[in-house]
DNA sequence: CATAGTATTTGTCCTAGACAATTACGGTTC
DNA sequence: GAACCGTAATTGTCTAGGACAAATACTATG
């Protein structure tokens, strides 16, 4: 662990790591092998990092995650790999012109600390389209918004916690006073994998299945998979719900999800979505995957119709 | 990334990192010091650590937090490590027996994964004590209870996940209708330094401010040192509070938030506190140092009155 | 009892090699 | 053109043992 500081001329490998999220191992034999990223020296002889070399590193994590390979990224300078992000995000649904200005104005206040009136526009929207269209419609895009502007530099950490803990403030308002009024079926239950840090994506699941009167429990983040089974058994749920982000590994997601299925009873529904799914539908038999959170709320309709269907044959 | 896997028969170096919190070099250079942990080898010649081997190390990891040290450790069989806990978790302020049942109740509620149940007990306690109250008493001495449990492997990972959880939905869900309505001064900004995971103290740090008709602003977890600074003057805040839970090297807590004060103005306080913090209190002029949470109400009492005092001299 | 100086303990970094798992590629078949 | 297969290149993570500074414990001295 290393010492907070104020001012960080450089930071030292272990720092980088908890930056970048690549492991020292891996720091050292990309060195090692491309010559990038090529830290000074102190005068213990151990690795130095620039910030700029820091930054270098994110963007090629991020394209990484995106599915490209180190040796084609490692030796462009980052305004090119700036600019293939832009173009594998993809055509930006930007056709709104208005909703782009309200988004701009969010991330302003991010960045200009105005907590209170994020809060405050972030709140209006949700009373002015409901929690399921709050989701789908701002937080989603916002959550793009946010993250490419992190990605890009234009946001320090902090803005980016703010942003995080404010959008899930709400969300967990809104959704506990969904959840007080109504307890039908189905019963599900929300969490991640291990190594899976995103709880958005969880509480964007949640936001949308509450309004329709289920039951939700959320486990939080990074339950072990032995964890989860047990747990669903035990508290008779009716549907497992997974969520992975985009820096999550396809790989050990489907391998994932696939144990999981072969462990949980029939009964149990098993459901799974987010960036990390990329692809990967028809390789989970019996598992639901979403492409994205619309398909959420016909898929309990589907469900209870299921269910039903069964009760009386 | 390890992939996740239901029946794990021993654990990679990986894994073991990712449960116990100890680095893959110290796991190493512990085996060739200490002969413990002897991990068994795979095919490949990689360590493959047995179930019994993670939990001893969880202990031994425990003992370290509270600044015992390995070499007198690491000999000691798990029911001896398991007994020193007991000792220097100090005298157990057990003598009600009603409280004490009241929260073996609740523990029995997490073990058996009745979320409902765990929610309307908690949601009672509050509603029959207020949130202060809730907070210092309920929260505070069950966190305590939950984290020994886990510890002594009678909860599964899944089991506390459900726990911190609810707890923070309740607390987050009263703090937002606190908040709501009143915005009188002080402005608070809540965060913690950078390798500090725990939210919870942070969320019970805001519980015991909001009724107070304070605004709180919460940056979330792990704000990097430069990144507070800079908010804590755009954001126009009077006081900012960060805690460190029992896993935070003192040391560095210690150093961190000298440096803090430092670049901080004068006119913006500093608290701090959490079990990170024991006897730091007098290495650290300029900063409130919180023993208990029961603390935080009258310190904010005494800033008001400064305030006043500075303000009409 | 405090304080300064010395010895021990301890975590993290270093180098450099190895290898399995993954991905890319070229050829073949339907 | 799409799906499959075997081979080649890529890539992350593990291995070993050495080194050293920071942190802590111990001891002598005021």
């Amino acid at each position: 662990m290393n010492t907070p500081t104020l001012a960080p001329a450089g930071l030292p490998i272990a720092a980088v790591e908890r930056d970048t999220g690549l492991a020292k191992d891996t720091l050292r034999v990309w060195e090692r092998r491309y010559g990038f990223p090529l830290p000074v020296r102190d005068s213990h002889g151990e690795r130095v990092y620039s910030p700029e070399q820091v930054d270098k590193l994110r963007l090629i994590r991020r394209l990484i995650d995106q599915g490209l390979r180190p040796a084609k990224l490692i030796g462009l300078d980052p305004q090119a790999l700036g600019q293939m992000l832009d173009e594998l995000g993809g055509p930006r649904a930007d056709d709104d012109p208005e909703r782009t200005a309200h988004f701009q104005a969010i991330l302003k206040f991010v960045r200009l600390h105005l907590h209170e009136d994020l809060r405050r526009t972030l709140q209006q929207s949700l009373m002015k389209t409901g929690l399921q269209q709050f989701v789908t419609g701002v937080v989603a895009p916002l959550n793009h918004v946010v993250g490419d502007a992190w990605l890009r530099g234009e946001l320090e950490v902090a803005e980016e916690h703010l942003y995080t803990e404010q959008v899930q403030n709400i969300l967990r308002t809104a959704i506990s006073t969904q959840t007080s009024t109504t307890r039908e079926r189905p019963i599900v239950m929300l969490t991640t994998f291990p190594d899976e840090q995103h709880a958005l994506g969880l509480l964007m699941v949640e936001a949308m299945i509450a309004p329709e009167g289920a039951c939700c429990v959320s486990l939080g983040i990074q339950t072990p998979l032995e964890d989860i089974r047990a747990a669903a058994t035990a508290g008779r749920f009716d549907i497992i719900a997974v969520s992975f982000s985009g820096a999550y590994p396809a790989r050990l997601a489907i391998e994932g999800l696939r144990s999981l299925r072969t462990a949980l009873p029939e009964t149990i529904a098993l459901w799974a979505g987010g960036a990390g799914l990329r692809g990967a539908e028809r390789k989970l038999p019996g598992v639901k995957v979403f492409k994205t959170l619309e398909e959420v709320p016909a898929a309990l309709h589907a469900w209870r119709r299921d269910a039903e269907a069964t009760l009386q044959p």
